[in-house]
RNA sequence: GGCGCCGUACCCAAGUGGUAAGGGAGCAGUCUGCAAAACUGCGAUGCAGCGGUUCGAACCCGCUCGGCGCCUCCA
């Protein structure tokens, strides 16, 4: 039994959709006017973890992410690069797409954008317009806050407190400080679309209630986003939306918490962001290694909860993630007798147990990674007695299998340890410099580089065999120097890895 | 000013009324020609501090200290 906490009730609620078996859940996604960073990663990848344990729990996960293409910021960023605007926004929605794939994140089943549901945006305006929640000010239309009786549901504040800390200086014609704008008149030079109201634009809240009702219908199940968004935006969605629908929005609000730096919040305005391909650029293990670790890293607090990023972090990850891949390597070797086949299932049966309950408790992933520990521990521990080939294939099988759920432990057993080939992409430090450089480090890590290595790890072995154990050492802190670590099998032959 | 969050071992991090999961790092041991990996053992009598409620509190209540977020664009 899923519980999931809703911001909305400030507590965990049994989960069940409002049409059994299938699940309709909306994500904020990002405005494009430049690349993501961690917390972007964040976001996203809890959402989609979300979205992997609900398919694996049996449900039909129909998954809409919007993009925000309209905005002052777009707009901002065109101006200054002498761009349009769709050269902007095509831009960063390519290196988004580009940033979710290299994190593992798979695409949602529907990725709306504003730009193409302007004719819903106006209708929607006008039904708001028509039910006098909203009014029109010379070309812009405001949604009007005090005849929206449940202003401040969500995110808890009363309408005397909002209007207590409003700023000075707001736009004197609108009839409450809080009254936010649903269409913008355009100025010149903007990007506009026709309206009753004339040339203009969204303001922002409106294209996420218009496109959910659209794609999801107008009650679904779960609506994400990060912290930050809980108000305005989201308090802003629910009173457009149900003050037009006249039913109930998303059931379900979640909300993850926010990445910092050194205690802070990461964000645009302090500076202290890395973006997901900067990470990716400094890394010095391959792409989808680097994915797996960041992954790894990412899931091991729970999702709302703070989450401090730093080097150090990420370095304990890796070593974590280690161990798992180490283990992989083991269970993709063969030989070995069957004694400790009959703990295997008991093992997996408690592992599968634990994991599913933390899971299904608001999706607490620090608790399923431990529930996977658990089953690694006891692994290697069979291991140690023997496992038959068909067991051995089976615990892999089910390290993949809940690994899905969180996107980890999908790479082949070989993969974790490759040297660096990432080919940069736009926008990263040395992009340039890199693409020029990037067929020698790919070179690096190619078959010749591998067999050379796997020559000298067999001339060691031959060398064992003789006692020659003076050649032997040299070889391998010949290996080692090259960042190569050798690990004897008891049947004398070694594995290797970086 | 309003609303809210965080403070658990060297580090990361669960636990939210029944007597401190898990990981990383470290130390010791087993195994090994030596290593590595694996395995075994060690590690908070205590959960920022002080009071209170309770048979019992890291968990509930109050106060204090330290840090942060939202109220303006923000994942």
């Amino acid at each position: 039994m899923l519980k999931i906490y809703n911001t909305l009730t400030g507590k965990k609620d049994v989960f069940e959709p409002l049409v059994p078996g299938t699940v309709r859940m909306y994500v904020c996604g990002v405005t494009v006017y430049d690349y993501c960073h961690i917390g972007h990663a964040r976001s996203a990848l809890v959402f989609d973890v979300v979205r992997r344990y609900l398919e694996y729990s049996g449900f039909r996960v129909e998954f809409a992410k919007n993009f925000t293409d309209v905005d002052d910021k777009i707009i901002k960023r065109a101006n200054e690069q002498h761009v349009s605007c769709d050269t902007i926004t095509a831009t960063y929605i390519q290196a988004y797409h580009d940033d979710m794939r290299r994190l593992g994140v798979r695409p949602a089943s529907i990725e709306p954008k504003a730009t193409e549901h302007m004719a819903d945006i106006v209708r929607l305006t006008e039904t708001l317009i028509a039910k006098g929640l909203a009014y029109q000010v010379d070309g812009d239309v405001y949604f009007e806050v005090a005849k929206y009786g449940d202003y401040g549901r969500l995110s808890k504040r009363k309408m005397e407190d909002l209007q207590a800390g409003a700023r000075v200086g707001v736009d004197e014609r609108k009839r409450h400080p809080m009254d936010f704008a649903l269409w913008k008149s355009a100025k010149p030079g903007e990007p506009a679309w026709p309206s009753p109201w004339g040339q203009g634009r969204p303001g922002w809240h409106i294209e996420c209630s218009a496109m959910s009702i659209r794609h999801l219908g107008e009650t679904f199940d779960i609506h994400g986003g990060g912290m930050d968004l809980i108000f305005p935006h989201h308090e802003n969605e629910i009173a457009q939306s149900c003050g037009a629908t006249g039913k109930e929005f998303a059931r379900y609000w979640m909300h993850n918490g926010f990445v910092q730096i050194n205690q802070e919040k990461m964000s645009k305005s302090l500076g202290n962001f890395f973006t997901i391909r900067e990470i990716f650029e400094k890394s010095e293990w391959a792409e989808a290694e680097t994915g797996e670790m960041l992954r790894y890293f990412l899931l091991a607090t729970q999702y709302r909860g703070p989450l401090d990023f730093s080097d150090q972090a990420l370095k304990e990850a890796k070593n974590a993630v280690n161990g798992f891949y180490d283990l992989f390597a083991r269970l993709a070797e063969t030989g070995g007798n069957a004694s400790g086949d009959a703990g295997l299932n008991p093992a997996i049966e408690r592992c599968t147990v634990a994991f599913q309950s933390a899971m299904d408790d608001d999706i607490n992933t620090p608790v399923a990674i431990a529930a996977l520990q658990g089953l690694r521990s006891d692994v290697n521990k069979l291991l140690d007695q023997g496992l038959s080939a068909k067991s051995r294939k089976q615990a892999r099988e089910e390290f993949r299998s809940l690994g899905q759920c969180l996107a980890l432990f999908q790479l082949d057993k070989w993969q974790f340890n490759r040297p660096k080939n990432v080919v940069p992409l736009a926008g990263t430090a040395k992009a340039s410099a890199r693409v020029m450089s990037a067929p020698l480090i790919m070179h690096s890590g190619g078959d010749e580089e591998e067999q050379r290595i796997q020559r000298l790890v067999e001339e060691r072995c031959e060398a064992k065999k003789r006692k020659e154990f003076k050649r032997a050492d040299e070889i391998r802190t010949e290996l080692a120097s090259q960042g190569i670590t050798i690990e004897d099998k008891p049947d004398g032959t070694s594995r290797w890895k970086r």
